[in-house]
DNA sequence: TCTGGGGTCCTAGGACCC
DNA sequence: TCTGGGGTCCTAGGACCC
C-alpha cells in the first residue's frame, strides 16, 4: 500500500461555460448557461442562482432572469479539453482520463524530477490558467476517491491536498452525497436511518447497510467510508457499449415517427462499431413514453451485427414488440439504441466475414453481402468528405432539429 | 411551449446445464 | 414422490456518473 497521497484528480470548472467566458470576454463575471432546451453547463456566477446542469432551460430562466444562454463552440470544448489532459501527460503517463474535462494521474514516479506531488498540481494548475486561460480544480490524495473528493471540496480554482495522516479526519465531516456512488436515491435512503456524514456511514452496522442498498453497494460504501479504495488507474478503458438516443418532444407511436428515427439512430451507432471494427451481439432499445416512463427490450443474437440496415430492422423489431406491450401508450418522448457484447477489436480479415455473417442470418438473399457493401462505401465516402456528405435523407433533417453531433461526440467514449 | 446524450454497474428472476 | 446445490447466460429495470 502506498504511503503517500500521489493520486491527483484534475478537473476544469463548469468547463463549457468557462470555455464560452474565455472565447467572449464581454461574458465574464456573468451568469450564463450552455445549451437551451436543457441546461448542459452552468458558469458560476448562475450557478449562485440555483441554475444546474441538466435542468430545463425554461426553469434557469426563472431562478436568473438575467441568464444568457450561448453555446455551440464544440470544437473549441474539444481542443480545450484535449490540451488541459496534454497538460497532465508532461508529467506522467498514469493518465486515466474520465470524460473531456477530467482526469487522474499518478504522479508517484516522477516526484524525483518536478517535486513532490502537491507542487506538481500547483504547476499543473497554473499552466492550464496561463496557457489555456482556464480554471482547473486539483485534488491530491492516496486513493482515487479520495483524491476526487478533495477537487470537488476544492472547485472553484483551488487545489486541496489531503496528507495521509488526516485522511479519516477530512473525510468523514463532509456528506455522503459527495460519496462517488450516492446520487439522490442512495442519499434518500440513507436518510431514512438518519446517515448524512461519511462518517456516520463509517459507523452503520454493515449488515444493516447491506440491507438497505443491497450487498454490492454496501460493500463498496462501507469500504469507500473508511477509505479503502482498491482501484488503481487505469490508462487504457474501452468501452462495453456503444449507443445513440433522441429526444422527440411528444410524437404518435406509429411506424412513421420510429422507423426513419431508428435507421438513423442505428446508422450512428452502426458506423462507429465499423470505425472500430467492434460488432456487437447484444442490441437494446428503450421507448420513453409521454409521461417520460422507459422500457426497454434486448435482444442477444447469434451473430454479430455491424451492419446500419440490419441493426435498424432489429431495433424496430424490439420497439414493436415494445409497442405491442403497451397499446395504451399512443405517445412516444424518446427512442434509443444501444449495442453491447462488443467483440474485440478484430483484424483485417474480418471485413469479409462480417458480411458472411450478414449473409448466414438471411439465407437465400443477397441482401446481407449488399448491404455491408453500401456501409462501407457509405463510410468512406464521409472518411473523405465529411460525415454530412452522405446521409439517410428525411431523416438527416428531422436529426438537425435535435443536439448536434459535434456535442454527442464530446460525450463519445472510446470503443 | 419541447426534461439531453453518452456511458457503467448491480439486481433479480428464469432457463438451462451439471 | 420429494429432496439439493452451483454456475452461466439472458432479460428488464434501476441507480449512478459525466
Amino acid at each position: 500500500m502506498e504511503t503517500s497521497a500521489t493520486i491527483l484528480h484534475a478537473d476544469l470548472d463548469a468547463f463549457y461555460a468557462s470555455v464560452e467566458q474565455l472565447l467572449d470576454p464581454s461574458l465574464r463575471g456573468k451568469p450564463i448557461a450552455v445549451g437551451g432546451g436543457v441546461v448542459l453547463a452552468a458558469s458560476y456566477e448562475a450557478r449562485a442562482f440555483g441554475v444546474r446542469g441538466g435542468m430545463p432551460g425554461r426553469k434557469a430562466r426563472e431562478l436568473c432572469p438575467q441568464l444568457i444562454f450561448v453555446g455551440g463552440h464544440f470544437g473549441d470544448y474539444q481542443r480545450l479539453g484535449d490540451a488541459a489532459i496534454k497538460v497532465l501527460d508532461d508529467f506522467t503517463p498514469l493518465v486515466e482520463r474520465i470524460s473531456i474535462d477530467e482526469a487522474f494521474a499518478d504522479v508517484a514516479g516522477c516526484t524525483h524530477l518536478f517535486g513532490p506531488p502537491a507542487e506538481i498540481a500547483a504547476i499543473v494548475r497554473r499552466r492550464v490558467r496561463a496557457e489555456l486561460g482556464l480554471p482547473i480544480s486539483i485534488g491530491v490524495a492516496r486513493t482515487k476517491h479520495l483524491a476526487k473528493i478533495a477537487s470537488q471540496v476544492a472547485k472553484p480554482d483551488g487545489l486541496v491536498v489531503v496528507d495521509p495522516a488526516g485522511e479519516l479526519a477530512f473525510l468523514h465531516d463532509l456528506p455522503v452525497s459527495l460519496m462517488w456512488g450516492v446520487g439522490p436515491a442512495t442519499k434518500a435512503r440513507l436518510a431514512e436511518i438518519g446517515v448524512e456524514t461519511i462518517g456516520q456511514l463509517a459507523k452503520t452496522h454493515s449488515g444493516a447497510l447491506e440491507r438497505l442498498i443491497g450487498p454490492a453497494a454496501g460493500q463498496k460504501l462501507a469500504a469507500l467510508a473508511w477509505n479503502r479504495d482498491p482501484r488503481r488507474l487505469e490508462t487504457h478503458r474501452r468501452a462495453h457499449s456503444a449507443g445513440a438516443q433522441s429526444a422527440l418532444g411528444r410524437k404518435p407511436a406509429v411506424a412513421d415517427v420510429f422507423v426513419p428515427t431508428l435507421l438513423h439512430l442505428a446508422d450512428r451507432v452502426a458506423s462507429r462499431l465499423r470505425a472500430k471494427d467492434r460488432p456487437g451481439r447484444t442490441v437494446t432499445v428503450r421507448v420513453r413514453f409521454a409521461d417520460l416512463r422507459a422500457v426497454s427490450r434486448s435482444i442477444t443474437l447469434d451473430q454479430v451485427i455491424s451492419a446500419t440496415a440490419m441493426l435498424a430492422e432489429t431495433a424496430e423489431e424490439l420497439v414493436r414488440g415494445v409497442l405491442a406491450a403497451h397499446p395504451g401508450e399512443k405517445v412516444i418522448s424518446l427512442l434509443a439504441i444501444s449495442v453491447s457484447h462488443l467483440e474485440e477489436s478484430a483484424e483485417l480479415q474480418l471485413e469479409l466475414p462480417l458480411g458472411l455473417a450478414d449473409e448466414k442470418r438471411r439465407p437465400g438473399s443477397k441482401r446481407g453481402l449488399a448491404r455491408f457493401g453500401a456501409d462501407r462505401a457509405i463510410d468512406k465516402i464521409r472518411q473523405r468528405f465529411g460525415k454530412q456528405a452522405v446521409g439517410y435523407g428525411a431523416v438527416a433533417l428531422e436529426a438537425a432539429r435535435s443536439v448536434p453531433d459535434e456535442f454527442r461526440e464530446l460525450a463519445e467514449k472510446e470503443l
